[in-house]
DNA sequence: AACCGTACTGAAACTTGTTCTAGATTAGCG
DNA sequence: CGCTAATCTAGAACAAGTTTCAGTACGGTT
């Protein structure tokens, strides 16, 4: 539970099995681009000196992760399994299966401002990556599912109109981030978003309770 | 109305005035923009190649247009001033303001649907675009909204409420055409999601129809 | 019409993502 | 252990966005 590396290799179900110095490697450098991104976000990441921090020749890192957008692709799926165990741990406290998913995802928002270097290069890289990264991008976007799912802690399996609901969140959810990241909106509008759009969970589930 | 050069300088509100000439220019690199993106999407439109196109040197381009995502937001700038005029001359049929705002985002959906590369081009640029072109960018989500408001056909200004919903349909627009243009949805799948974030618009204005 | 500051041109240079190549290491195997 | 294929390294080379610069053309002023 607590440790995550176990974890971690779950993400990426294609591909013959590493070893474990390759394993090191990888680690390496997931290390190495977040560190960066921390520090300046999207341009800060450069793949030179990601190669140099994290003890590679560039050649090795491109084969790795095929290009920079895979690479930090690739940290947010890191980043959101880290995310996602961390809120397991303190589900949300709300009754409103739309309230559970907004206080979710503030918390999230919250972890996020923390970082905003690194979110800036992880959310541009998501939005800017184009079909030859689809399979990474849906991953991210299937774990980002599953916490919002999480969040809404249904009995049973969810609804069409329900699943509908939560690509609308988050649709969202990545817009937001990416006005409030570029300075084109403010922490509470990005808060008033969020709750806004989480209406419409409430709307297709009309609390089945007891 | 059906000049476009007359509501082409409305967008620029800072700046001193173009001479002719400088005006032409402008037009003609916006013009050779479109062309290539087009064609390849963003990766087709290189500096070189729309300074060329459009008869200009490359610093001359960067004079007038300061990065590749400058030059692409000031396309949209341009295609979305022609999408609003041509959307005002049929306004949606439907009754109520949600399906009103759905059956307009649909009509602009079928228009990118004829310009896919277009559309990936200005909507990559629009969404990976830093602080730096923030003045612009809000400049094309100021147009969005007054599209979406017109649509709604309301009668008097439109309340707080109103508002939020419009920014998250905004949010679901630019995020589900990436999903589309990232061939990670379909278009029944974007015209789901628009459908189903624009029921808020309906839960905030319950029809105050006379 | 001569003049001055600004804008434009053409071309080179610089930056960073990406690709390529030749040689050194490593992993797996008989 | 010795062999072979795959992997890794160092570094050059290439591509496209961006910057810079010396010289030329333009627009307004006197």
């Amino acid at each position: 539970m607590t440790t995550d590396s176990t974890a971690a290799g779950a993400a990426l179900p294609a591909g013959p099995p590493l070893t474990a110095r390759q394993e090191a490697r990888r680690r390496r450098i997931l290390h190495a681009s977040a560190e960066l991104a921390g520090r300046g976000g999207f341009d800060a990441v450069q793949m030179r000196e990601v190669a140099e921090a994290s003890d590679v020749a560039l050649g090795t890192l491109y084969r790795y992760f095929p290009s920079k957008v895979h690479l930090l692709v690739a940290t947010m799926q890191d980043q959101l399994q880290h995310l996602h165990a961390t809120l397991r741990k303190r589900p949300p406290t709300e009754p409103e299966p739309g309230a559970r998913v907004a206080q979710t995802l503030m918390r999230a928002f919250r972890a996020l401002q923390r970082e905003p270097h690194l979110a800036d290069a992880m959310v541009r890289a998501l939005t800017f990556a184009d079909r030859s990264v689809s399979p990474e991008v849906d991953t991210v976007s299937r774990l980002t599912t599953a916490i919002i799912l999480d969040a809404m802690g249904l009995d049973g399996a969810p609804t069409p109109e329900q699943l509908s609901a939560v690509r609308v969140i988050e649709h969202t959810w990545h817009s937001a981030l990416i006005t409030w990241l570029s300075g084109r909106a403010s922490i509470a509008q990005v808060k008033i978003d969020i709750e806004t759009v989480c209406r419409l969970i409430d709307l297709t589930a009309p609390v089945p309770r007891a």
